[in-house]
DNA sequence: CGCGTTTTTGAAACCGGTCAAACTCGGTGG
DNA sequence: CCACCGAGTTTGACCGGTTTCAAAAACGCG
């Protein structure tokens, strides 16, 4: 392997850190200048305050955004005054992927904390992958893992009880976190009660209840916003019990090399 | 407008008819010899019986597939034995896209019953995408619209009651049938009982008898599989009361041309 | 015609939702 | 410094929609 592949791997880890877009272009040992010209599209806006808003239901789509750092929740705002949740979204996931079909958001999308995301305007996005056709791979590959999450989290609304569902939330959040660097057994909810029973299609008290149900088993401690998973086999056997196949469906994060 | 401008939709009207991903490239306005390379690489297989697979879970993905006519179901085999419906497929509409990330495909699909498929190898497509444009947008419009469905679809699933989402599933069915140039209020119902259960999350007698209760109220004749809504108001209001957000998510085939 | 599959219908059990009240925590201002 | 307030959470009791179990009926196919 030549010099400029390991300087490519360097700046490629510097891009990395600027946006977790970048990622994408790992497995694919993308060239020194099409990094850069990646690179150089993204805007790096200044940090959002929990309740500001990325972009709401209606608005014009114009930019994907990737989490650096905080959380994103996703919702619909329904006419009765209720939101339903559709997705939380950890740093290095990506958001707005939904508004490319009609050209205006069907969702909005505001932090739950203080957190920093990339925009990355679309069109310019499109030129890219236009002209470099690896990354035009990577961007089906990253719409494909969206669809995948997406019909999991369908398969798990559909069949699963109380229980089973916030296993699932809580190993999904797990196995992300584990996979972004920070510790896959003990972390913090940025999610009110509230906001995790929309996700999964349950009320706030269900869920509370599931919380301290799982502490009495010993298989969390739980202190308000803050979680430790004692025994993550546990709640992987809630699952697997009645729906091995959420385990394929849940986790696209075990990311192995395509085509190989 | 040039003379080369009405051959151009011409040739675009049969290759529509060979193959429902030509519908694609509609809004765009492809040069005559860009139709011509992508309506190459599709190949057209023999049509399927009921009950033949197009692909299995954990096979390798090459290629998508776009319904020219019948059902296609997708499902996932559950460990214990039980299946989960993810998708039916309507002509038109499209199957395989899970599989692009992993390369391997993350449910399976069968024909429910006569089906014809245009099979569209995944390598050639984006060969063909990263030389024409237009087509390029027109699959990441593909990819997002698949994702806004699914996004509906989880709404529906976590918070509406089972009259809702058999409501929605009417609805869903009735538009898709209409936009294809079918009949949007008499139509055969491809899948069984429990597939429509499994699919939204309910036991199949709950879809029995919610069928006998449309019919009771006089929104539904209902005879077997053969379905005939005599008032879409009153499906529409079923929805409207609770979830007006599904409106909006789950009929994301009111393609109004994008960015305009 | 007879068999198996699908659908319908009934009755009982249960999970989770709803309503209601108590509690905790963080923040604010007197 | 503490009392107060409101949002978020916990806990309890009850209710209702769905599931489950069971059996009969309808239909499709050989």
């Amino acid at each position: 392997m030549p010099q400029t592949k390991v300087v490519s791997l360097e700046k490629l880890k510097t891009a990395c850190k600027n946006c977790g877009l970048a990622k994408l272009c790992l497995p694919l040992g993308l060239e020194n200048n099409d990094i850069e010209r990646l690179d150089a599209i993204v805007q790096r806006n200044r940090p959002l305050h929990r309740g500001n808003h990325i972009f709401q239901t209606g608005s014009r789509f114009g930019s994907i955004y990737v989490v650096k750092s905080g959380t994103i929740k996703s919702y619909t705002q329904c006419p009765n005054g209720t939101e339903q949740v559709v997705g939380f979204h950890l740093p290095g996931e990506v958001v707005g992927l939904d508004g490319i079909e009609t050209g205006k958001h069907i969702c909005s999308a505001k932090a739950l904390e203080t957190t920093a995301v990339c925009e990355v305007p679309f069109s310019r996005l499109e030129e890219l992958t236009a002209t470099v056709p690896g990354l035009q791979h990577q961007m089906f590959r990253l719409m494909s893992k969206e669809i995948s999450k997406e019909t999991g989290l369908m398969v798990l609304l559909g069949k699963s009880t109380a229980e089973e569902r916030l296993a699932a939330f809580l190993l999904s959040l797990s196995v992300r976190f584990h996979s972004y660097g920070f510790s896959s057994t003990e972390f913090n909810l940025s999610m009110s009660r509230r906001e995790i029973g929309s996700y999964l299609g349950l009320a706030l008290e269900t869920v509370s209840r599931l919380f301290t149900h799982f502490q009495e088993e010993r298989i969390l401690e739980v202190d308000r916003k803050h979680i430790k998973i004692l025994e993550v086999d546990r709640l992987f056997q809630l699952l697997s019990d009645q729906n091995g196949c959420l385990e394929r469906l849940q986790h696209p994060h075990n990311t192995e090399t395509p085509g190989q």
